[in-house]
DNA sequence: CAGAATACGGATAATAAATATCCTTATTTC
DNA sequence: GAAATAAGGATATTTATTATCCGTATTCTG
């Protein structure tokens, strides 16, 4: 099992679009090159974003992303909910069902005790990322990158963006 | 991403595993019939089993697998990376490195920003996993089970562990 | 107003992973 | 010696992921 990398392409851009002066846009185009990523299919990344409503888009040349809501109430759930979907990363199929010594027309009170440690767990992952918003994550970028490369990506992104 | 069934299979068999007397070994065969699952593929993930050191298997009629340690010593994370491996859920693939901007030879201090967070949640569902043991789970099972269902399953099991 | 750039969605292809089955071998029990 | 078993290799089958291509509507620019 193992995450899209949809959703680590989702959470870099959404880094870059934190970055963005408000009211400016950055296309599709411009955030596949600046990663190095296939701009097509990066595109769908970015669609899956703008469905959970977390960026909105204009078209156009000078067309493209923004954030649709300030960085610190968008969080990493978020943007991995967005990409990946809300369901939880344990399905129960109910096997217990299948226990020949049920009696006919036996009915279980509630979810199946694996099920639920199982989903225990996921919901505590889920708690962490949502624990963490974009806000966050500039703020430690902005610790890591050494100030003349923040910078020059940071004009890199503004030459390009509409 | 969802875990693979054989995830839920192989905790499911845990339980019975972990209900049986001192000695005693249940096959493959009376572990997918009492779960209604394909006993071949089935195989597969209590080899894993086998192959983690969780549980022992030996040969020939009334053979079979049983617990290599006690209940309170195996936790839902062993058998969890048991079958789906240890490996991290989130795969970081460095895509900062593709930043146009990056002066030549520039070298990465540590784990990028988005790994970092992502995989902090990974350790967090991790943490969930590892604090439940197969006992635990055996004790909330007997709560959740009506005692005769509990019983005749039970007395199913042993009719079949050689 | 015309042309170019864009987001969006549908269709389709390519690749990888999960699911499943089959078969052979070595071991153990009876 | 016969039967049952775990183990592991080989191979399909199915599903999910990754990726590309194209048509449409919209918006900006000249």
């Amino acid at each position: 099992m193992i995450l899209k990398s949809q959703v680590e392409w989702a959470l870099h851009c959404c880094a870059i679009l934190a970055g963005l002066p408000d009211g400016r846009y950055l296309s599709t185009k411009a955030l596949a090159e600046f990663h190095g990523l296939p701009k097509e299919y990066l595109s769908k990344a970015l669609q899956s974003l703008s469905q959970a409503k977390l960026v909105e888009s204009t078209l156009g040349p000078s067309g493209g992303y923004r954030l649709a809501r300030p960085t610190a109430d968008i969080t990493f759930l978020d943007v991995v909910e967005a990409v990946e979907g809300k369901e939880r990363t344990f399905a129960c199929s109910n096997i217990r069902a299948n226990n020949p010594c049920r009696p006919e027309g036996y009915c279980d009170a509630g979810p199946c005790a694996v099920a639920r440690v199982m989903w225990d767990a996921d919901e505590a992952w889920r708690a962490k990322l949502r624990s963490v918003s974009l806000a966050t994550l500039v703020r430690t970028l902005e610790q890591d990158i050494p100030a003349t490369l923040w910078q020059s990506s940071f004009e890199w992104v503004l030459k390009r963006a509409g």
